[in-house]
DNA sequence: TAATTAATGTTACATTATAACATTGCATTT
DNA sequence: AAATGCAATGTTATAATGTAACATTAATTA
């Protein structure tokens, strides 16, 4: 099946996050259930800490605030939810940044397209088959057999270009 | 101009690999002298370094070999010339990593896309025009306006599957 | 030569990530 | 319910990666 999916578009700076946080938790618990994969109540804080906008965010900053609701919290406890969450597809990490980001659409597993703007520091998400087709008819040239793409595009968007910033 | 060209394919496990270290020497002085940029002793060292081989090395590597013969490195004389290396297109950061690579074809400057063999580690360098032209186009129907591409595939090559591994 | 800038030296520290082992909690069997 | 086993979390320590800040040396220019 193909699909060219924007799966998390650059949002406005004001927009109703409360919407994206709940329908990401959502279909976490979802997809944990239907596989039988336990979203502890850590593995879920951990993921709505990820989930507080569509910026990156770093691993240390997570456990900062974790620290305050789960005092016991440590590196370790943060980077084993995100690595749970990374392979539940609930998470991307963002290797040019070290940063975690939300997955828009963790009902379908994919590598994803990361546009990050460097002024606002927000990203988009795109499950482009057009790119990944042509990455795949490139590899093959090579003999080349694929296991995980990683796309990371920098630059500006459109908000940050109007706001001439 | 439209380019597809295969930077630096994957080598065989036994090649000459000399005359890759020579010639990537050779086009680093000669595009330093070109531009009047200077490829110190120290950063020439450090490039040779990068290109032992055709894996990405880490930065803590090059550190350590760099201190034999050269007792006052410390992280930061490594750092220092890396990032010089990178801003002439000498290496790139294979960012998926935290290694550094010999950029292949440092005449023009490009971001390339990286084929990384799981298997052996080696890395293979595109710098394809259609991969950057889709990647462009899809940037701009987000209103998006590309500073830097990071293309980094992960897989097995042609070497290594066929010696099933 | 003096002044200026570029490059390197040096120390200290910040950030990112993992190893290793202990403990707790949950699920299953008895 | 008790015993068992495994998954998850706690805990301590440390490894790996990267940078800030200031001192010194080398190269370039005035």
């Amino acid at each position: 099946m193909s699909k060219n999916k924007v799966i998390s578009p650059f949002k406005p700076s004001v927009h109703e996050h409360k919407d994206c946080l709940e329908s990401a938790i959502k279909a976490a618990k979802s997809r944990c259930d239907e596989s039988g994969i336990r979203l502890t109540p850590l593995r879920q804080q951990v993921l709505e800490l990820v989930w507080q906008n569509h910026e990156p965010v770093k691993a240390y900053d997570v456990l900062d605030k974790l620290k305050k609701e789960h005092s016991s919290s440590a590196p370790p406890t943060v980077y084993r939810a995100l690595d749970f969450l990374q392979e539940q597809g609930l998470v991307h990490k963002i290797e040019s940044l070290n940063a975690y980001v939300g997955c828009g659409n963790p009902e379908e597993s994919h590598s994803g397209q990361f546009f990050i703007c460097q002024c606002c520091g927000s990203v988009a998400e795109l499950d482009d088959a057009d790119i990944s087709r042509l990455i795949r008819k490139k590899a093959n040239k090579l003999g080349f057999k694929i296991d995980d793409e990683m796309v990371e595009i920098n630059g500006h968007c459109q908000e940050c270009l109007d706001s001439g910033k």
